[in-house]
DNA sequence: CGGAACTTTCAATAGTCTCTGAAAGAAGAA
DNA sequence: TTCTTCTTTCAGAGACTATTGAAAGTTCCG
């Protein structure tokens, strides 16, 4: 059998998933580092340690260090331990609703919760123009108020879904997936 | 009456608004300047002109024609004309689902189909030495492969979710939400 | 056409984010 | 303690992104 053929292929898999990975980075809002080391890890069986990222990643030993620690901050990767040897070894959370949970939670406090409060801010700024101005002024101010009211409104939209999906857990998604096949027809 | 009070209180008000959304951007994967154009925008009752917001904003020409022109193939903002004037005026989209409706789609297309598709070859690579390989090889090939078809899974599913979601419109949003109270108690 | 009004482009510059590597820190072993 | 091994930090270098401003392009009008 042409061993040859398969010789390279599951690292060429690996390769591409971490490249794909990273090449996400920038949507996500993260360096590409990070997310590769991510990739690494969710797609290494055995725990990773530092000169492994080193030298699979081609990045330097305080690259390697600050971003796992970065993962590890973010939940995403664990420390780990191999008997015998004294280095920190990594490990992907391979659960990947675990995954997307960390991943709800942070973006609602730092994106959903931030933008609530200042748009609550501007609208009492803008309410209190309206019922002091008059004439044109107000009739801005009452416009602005309704735009802002109709932007607040979706917003908490948002948070609320993010906090019932976390409530439901993985199998309720599955629930409103099906929910939302009807009603799409 | 003490005018003074309230006499700058709307134009604040719609700075911070301009301000918070502009620090937003970092997260939303685009740069500032695009982020503040479409808040001034978002808050402006009249439409705005390529002047406006280089006043306004504090930024040059360049810069805000080639962010105006961005935002208009988002499709966030719209060219719009004034009556007696030749210059160009944009106003933003007030509907806000329309606004989430253009960004889910585009993010789709972005982030969720590539990695579906890479996923897709990785998978394949990953398949093919399990069947051939032998040993801790094929194992290491079988491990990675349900990693990679449980990413997959899930990553179809917010596809799928998102198809949806388009599909059933801001009605069926609340719908959606009612439902989830529900299963969520 | 010729010129005025306005928009777009792009090379140069400024600014921001990321990475490196060496030095400092920490923790187990002898 | 001192040595060894491993981890973290951070100033400076480097890479990448955003911005400027002036020149080129476009469109409208007489």
């Amino acid at each position: 059998m042409p061993e040859i053929l398969t010789e390279k292929t599951l690292p060429e898999s690996k390769a591409l998933f971490i490249r794909r990975w990273g090449e996400m980075s920038s949507y996500w809002g993260i360096n590409r580092t990070m997310a590769e080391i991510h990739a690494l890890l969710y797609v290494s069986t055995e725990p990773v340690c530092t000169d492994d990222v080193m030298a699979l990643l081609q990045v330097s030993r305080g690259n390697a260090s600050m971003n796992l620690r970065s993962l590890v901050d973010w939940g995403l990767i664990e420390r780990s331990h191999v008997r015998g040897d004294r280095k920190e070894y990594f490990a992907a959370r391979t659960s990947v609703w675990e995954m997307f949970e960390t991943i709800i939670r942070q973006r609602k406090r730092r994106e959903v919760e931030p933008i609530v409060e200042t748009i609550q801010r501007c609208r009492e700024m803008a309410a209190k123009e309206m019922n002091l101005a008059k004439g044109a002024k107000a009739v801005d101010a009452k416009a602005c108020l309704h735009r802002l009211d109709d932007m607040a409104k979706f917003i908490q939209v948002l948070g609320t879904t993010m906090d019932l999906l976390l409530k439901v857990g993985p199998k309720g998604m599955d629930r409103i997936t099906g929910l939302m096949m009807k009603i799409a027809g």
